[in-house]
DNA sequence: AGGTTCAACTTGTCTTATAACATTGTGATA
DNA sequence: TATCACAATGTTATAAGACAAGTTGAACCT
C-alpha cells in the first residue's frame, strides 16, 4: 500500500550538496562577478567525488544562471546584473517552519497591499472583491474547501492596489500555498470544515469592510490578524494530524 | 585578467539544446505531472546523445524544478505545485511609474523584516548591520556613493529576520533596484553626493538603532520613512534630470 | 492466498579516454 | 622591433563502460 507521493529521501545526492555549496558561496558573495571557479580537477580533489558529481552540480548552477562556462578557458562566476528570479521551491516546505516562513513573508506584503488597496480601490475594485466574497459563500454553501475562491479573493485585494507586481507576487505565491491548504480537506467533517471556512470568510468580511471604509489602518490590523490566525491553525492541524500525513 | 565579455557561444552544447527540448515539453504541459520520462537509455537512443549530456540537461531540469528524480524507479516531472518564478525583468522599469512600484513592493517587505528584526535579532545580526553601517561610513570617506554597501545593510536587516525567505527575496531585488542607484552618481559634485549619502546614512543609523532597542513599531516606521524619502529622492533626481538620461 | 526472494531495471557515482576550444609563449619572418 | 604562425598546455564538452544503490514486479514457496 504505497501513496503515490514520493516520500523524497533524506539524503541529498552529492550532486545536489555540491551544487548547494558552491551556489550557496556564489550567492554570499564570496565571489565577485567574472571571478574563475577551480577547475573540474580541483573540485574532484578538494571535495573528494567524481568528474560526475562535479559536472551535473555546474549544470545545475548554470541553469540557475549563476555561472557561464567557456570551453577550454573555465568556469565564472555570472554578472550579477542580470536578474535572477525568485523561486520558492516546494520541495523547500517540508517542515512547518519553512511553511511558517513563506507565510511571514506573505504576510508583509498582504498587509501593506491591504494598506494601499484601502487608499487607492476603485469601485471596479471593490465590485470584484465582493463578487470574490460571494463565490466563497457559494462553494460554502456546496460543502467545499474554497481554496482557490480563498486566493482569488486575496489576489483581488492585491489588484486593488493598482501596483501589478503587488498582484503578480500573489500569483506566485498561489501555487506554493494552496497544497498547504489543502490541509483543509482532511478535517473530519463537512460541519467541522464548513466551521473553519466560516470562520475564515468572516475575517475576510472584516477586511473587505476596512478596504472600501479606506481605512488603511484597519485594513492593516485585519489582514495581520487574518494571516496569523491561518498560521495558528495551520500549526493546530499539522500538530493534531500524524506527521507522516504532514503536507 | 580578462573582462568577463563572453559573446556567447552562437551554437548552444548539447547538454543546453536537451534540456531546452525537455524543459520545453513539459512547461507546454505535454507531460502532465507525475508522468514519467524516459529513461537515460531511451533518451541516449533517441537523441545520440551520451549519458554525460543526458544526466546533466537532467541536473538542468532538477535545477529548474521542473522534475524530480528517485533513484532506481525513474524521474518524474514535478508537480505544478512549483511555481513559475517571480522574475522582474530590468526592461520594465523604463518608466518612473514602474520604479516606483517595485519600490512599494520592497517597503512592503522591508517594513515587516525589520519589525522582524527588531523582535528576534541576535547580537550577532546587530554586529553585522553595525558592520555595514561602518562599511557605508568608510565609503563615504573615500567619497563613493556606497551603493552596493547600502544594499547590503539592507540585506542585513532581512537576515536578522531568521528568515531566510526575507533575505532571499532582498537579494533578488538588489540587482532590481542596483541599476537605478546610479543615478547617485549623476550627482554633480563630490560634496552634494556625499551630502545625499549622509543623510541616507542618518536614516540607516536611526533604524539600526530601532532594531536594537528592539522597538518593533519604531523600526516599521524608521524603514518606511526611510524608503518613501528614497522615492521621493528619486523621483526629483528624475525630475531634474534630462529625460534621456534616466535609468 | 499471502508473504518472500530474486532478477531485471533505473538512477547515482566513479573512472578513463578523446574531442573541441582557449590561452600563452616561442620563434620565424618581415 | 613588431607581428604573425603555431605548437604546447590546460580546460571544458562529450563519450563509453563499470559498479553501487535503490525500486519494482514477477516468480516462487509455504
Amino acid at each position: 500500500m504505497r501513496p503515490p507521493s514520493e516520500p523524497l529521501a533524506p539524503t541529498l545526492s552529492r550532486t545536489a550538496q555540491l551544487a548547494e555549496r558552491l551556489g550557496r558561496d556564489i550567492r554570499d558573495g564570496k565571489m565577485r562577478a567574472g571571478t574563475r571557479l577551480p577547475t573540474e580537477q580541483e573540485l574532484i580533489a578538494r571535495f573528494r567525488v567524481s568528474r560526475t558529481v562535479v559536472r551535473e552540480a555546474m549544470a545545475s548552477l548554470r541553469a540557475e544562471g549563476l555561472i557561464v562556462s567557456r570551453q577550454g578557458a573555465g568556469v565564472f562566476v555570472a554578472d550579477d546584473t542580470v536578474s535572477r528570479p525568485f523561486r520558492i521551491v516546494s520541495d523547500e516546505l517540508r517542515s512547518l517552519v519553512e511553511v511558517e516562513n513563506v507565510l511571514q513573508l506573505r504576510l508583509a506584503v498582504e498587509v501593506e497591499a491591504a494598506a494601499i488597496a484601502a487608499e487607492r480601490r476603485s469601485t471596479a475594485d471593490l465590485r470584484l472583491i465582493r463578487g470574490c466574497l460571494d463565490r466563497i459563500d457559494e462553494a460554502i454553501a456546496r460543502d467545499e474547501a474554497a481554496i482557490k475562491e480563498d486566493l482569488a479573493f486575496h489576489c483581488a485585494i492585491a489588484e486593488a492596489t493598482g501596483n501589478p507586481y503587488f498582484e503578480r507576487f500573489m500569483q506566485f505565491l498561489g501555487p506554493v500555498i494552496i497544497p498547504r491548504q489543502t490541509i483543509r480537506l482532511g478535517l473530519e467533517t463537512a460541519a467541522e470544515r464548513r466551521a473553519y471556512v466560516g470562520l475564515v470568510q468572516s475575517e475576510h468580511r472584516r477586511i473587505y469592510a476596512a478596504v472600501r471604509k479606506g481605512d488603511r489602518d484597519e485594513a492593516q490590523r485585519c489582514v495581520r490578524q487574518h494571516l496569523e490566525a491561518a498560521r495558528d491553525r495551520y500549526r493546530r492541524l499539522v500538530a493534531s494530524q500524524s506527521p507522516f500525513e504532514e503536507g
